[in-house]
RNA sequence: CGGGGUGUAGCUCAGUCCGGUAGAGUGUCUGCUUUGGGAGCAGAAAGUCGCACGUUCGAAUCGUGUCACCCCGACCA
């Protein structure tokens, strides 16, 4: 390609309202333009990126077994009512009628299509298993759309799905999946870590999340330097203290704590280390009309997870009780609420592990004003009802008893899942068996986020000049920079020449023959993140040789001209 | 959904408080010079001031409404 003929539009500024560095980028590099929040197109450079992010994928799919079809974009809501999930889905959900008023939605996931598909063309066991995957648009119109392609609504999917006779031959395309997934982000060059995750509303049994690990990530992981284990922190489980919970040495003493009514706050004025403090936080689950007011207690330096207090028998769904609520069962203002004296047929009590395991420790007096120090369980107050309930922490016990973890945050890209029978039951996806008898599919789903790849390898690779893409998704392989095409008939014979070796040699190249200062090229260059430069110039000729530079190196190296193809393939091969 | 902010040239932004003929930098175009790190000089084109209504002799500026975009929050006591 030569730049004449190509189309760049890149900035000197990146639009204001870029946030985190691959959006600002992504812009300044024109690799997309911004058509309206969260949705974008993309330029032919960001295109050729996209291009092959996406071939890789279809490459390690195929080769994995799988077979690529394409559903449509567009689905009737009829599949979606059946799967109930025309119900659930909410507002992310975008439905229109068309012109005879009929409901369709943009889809934002497949089960449904898919499993239609299935269902009515699969009928005998001899057919299975069965792996289809798609690469499509899908369109999910999220609340807050962010940082550009990374949390946008329009994005581009890659899809599987996966249709078994049993558990164990689920199990044996989950692992080919996790394998195949290893290998598809090890081409395209990232630094990833699949952990174990939860499997959240899609259902189902395992699941896996491949995160490409960058500090602008939005999700938290937790992981043991010393062993295999890591895990979404939506999961990772917080281990019971391996030390019993020490006497009592306190008696129990009310103490004034006015205005204080954060824990921190509490702990400061009292001269204690926050890790003596217990918060109570007060939630209500309200099922058919019967309302059941609960406290969980964490410690004070500690987070609640939300999804691991879900999951308690009973809780779930919950939401965060109102002021008045906590007043009607509690006699008190937030800020002062604590597990000591509460009506046990009222309010059911659940403590972290760790709270568990506490001995005189801090916590409020249910009455404004005042907290407690020295509370006991089991003298105190009765010995309560113990979960996993916190987001562990840095330095907590690995689960897998081998060391202790460590925290990164993380940008997820895929996601591996067991849904088991979830949607092939809601829809009926069904086999003969060997005997004749008809039985539900197992199912599994494999998704990975072909739009964000792009954002996260950016997030990952960037420097003050610009991108520094991976070599397998880089937008070209090599670019050819001349010093003076138009003045120099042996730079421009060079030149040329080269560019056409290079691209007989099937190599990606770009020749930038815009007639530009050489300060705009390199710049341009190494803006759109090309791993390998040659510069061709007078100077160098008259010594026989071309200068090449990696956009990693520091600084050009001068290669003889007759050896520069060759030591171009060297490098492409590296 | 609640709160806050911003809409002026392709991009980055002044001008708005205090109403009076639309500004800068950058980019674009033309010419000359320059040619190994986003050049210099000279000239030019380019904006329904988000949109609508209102106040006024007169509105980018004041008022009302509306749209778009951005940020924060949505109960962690």
């Amino acid at each position: 390609m030569r730049t004449s003929q190509f189309f760049f539009t890149t900035l000197k500024e990146a639009p204001a309202d870029a946030e985190v560095i691959s959006q600002k980028l992504m812009l300044r590099a024109g690799l997309i333009k911004r058509a309206a929040a969260g949705i974008y197109t993309w330029m032919p450079l960001g295109l050729k990126v996209l291009r092959k992010v996406e071939n890789i994928i279809r490459e390690e799919m195929n080769r994995a077994g799988a077979l690529e079809l394409l559903m449509p974009a567009v689905q009737p809501a009829e599949l979606w009512q059946e799967s109930g999930r025309w119900e659930q889905y909410g507002p992310e959900l975008l439905r229109f009628k068309d012109r005879h008023q009929r409901d369709f939605v943009i889809g934002p996931t497949h089960e449904e299509v898919i499993t239609d598909v299935v269902r009515r063309d699969v009928k005998s066991y001899r057919q299975l298993p069965l792996h289809l995957y798609q690469i499509q648009t899908k369109f999910r119109d999220e609340i807050r759309p962010r940082f550009g392609v990374m949390r946008g609504r329009e994005f581009l999917m890659k899809d599987g799905y996966s249709f078994h006779t049993s558990f164990e031959d689920l199990q044996r395309e989950y692992a080919n999946m996790y394998a195949t997934y290893s290998r598809i982000f090890t081409r395209l060059g990232l630094r990833f870590r699949a952990v174990a995750a939860d499997t959240g509303s899609i259902g189902g049994t395992g699941s896996h999340e491949f995160h490409v690990l960058a500090d602008s990530g939005e999700d938290a992981i937790a992981f043991c330097p010393d062993s295999d284990y890591a895990a979404n922190v939506e999961l990772a489980e917080g281990v019971t203290p391996a030390n019993p919970r020490a006497n009592a040495s306190q008696t129990l003493n009310k103490v004034p704590t006015p205005g204080k009514t954060a824990c921190a706050d509490v702990a400061e004025l009292l001269g204690l280390p926050l890790t003596r403090t217990v918060k109570a936080i007060a939630i209500v689950n309200e099922e058919e009309a019967r309302k059941r007011f609960s406290l969980l207690l964490l410690r004070g330096d500690h987070e609640l997870n939300e999804i691991k207090a879900s999951k308690v028998t009973g809780l779930s769904p919950f939401r965060f009780a109102t002021e008045s609520e906590i007043v009607e069962y509690l006699g008190c203002k937030p800020g002062y609420i604590g597990p000591v004296g509460v009506n046990a047929g009222k309010v059911r009590v659940v403590a972290d592990r760790i709270v568990a395991a506490m001995s005189d420790f801090v916590c409020g007096a249910n009455e404004e004003g005042f907290h407690l120090t020295g509370a006991n369980f089991g003298r105190d107050l009765p010995e309560p009802e113990v979960a996993d309930l916190r987001n562990v922490v840095a330095g907590d016990a690995s689960p897998d008893g081998k060391g202790t973890l460590e925290l990164c945050r993380g940008i997820e890209v895929g996601h591996i899942f067991q849904l088991r029978r979830k949607y092939a039951e809601a829809l009926q996806c069904c086999y003969l068996d060997e005997q004749g008898k008809n039985q539900v599919m197992e199912m599994g789903c494999y998704g990975i986020g072909v739009t964000r790849i792009v954002g996260a390898a950016i997030e990952q690779g960037n420097d003050e000049r610009g991108i520094v893409f991976p070599k397998a998704i880089a937008p070209f392989e090599v670019c050819i920079v001349p010093m003076g095409y138009f003045k120099s008939e042996a730079v421009k014979a060079t030149t040329d020449r080269l560019y056409a070796d290079l691209k007989s040699a099937g190599v990606d190249v770009v020749l930038d023959d815009r007639n530009e200062r050489p300060g705009v090229m390199f710049a341009d260059m190494e803006l759109i993140g090309v791993p390998h430069r040659l510069v061709v110039g007078e100077r160098g000729l008259a010594a026989g040789e071309i200068e090449y530079k990696s956009r990693t190196a520091a600084e050009p190296v001068m290669i003889a001209q007759d050896d520069v193809l060759a030591f171009v393939q060297t490098q492409l091969a590296a």
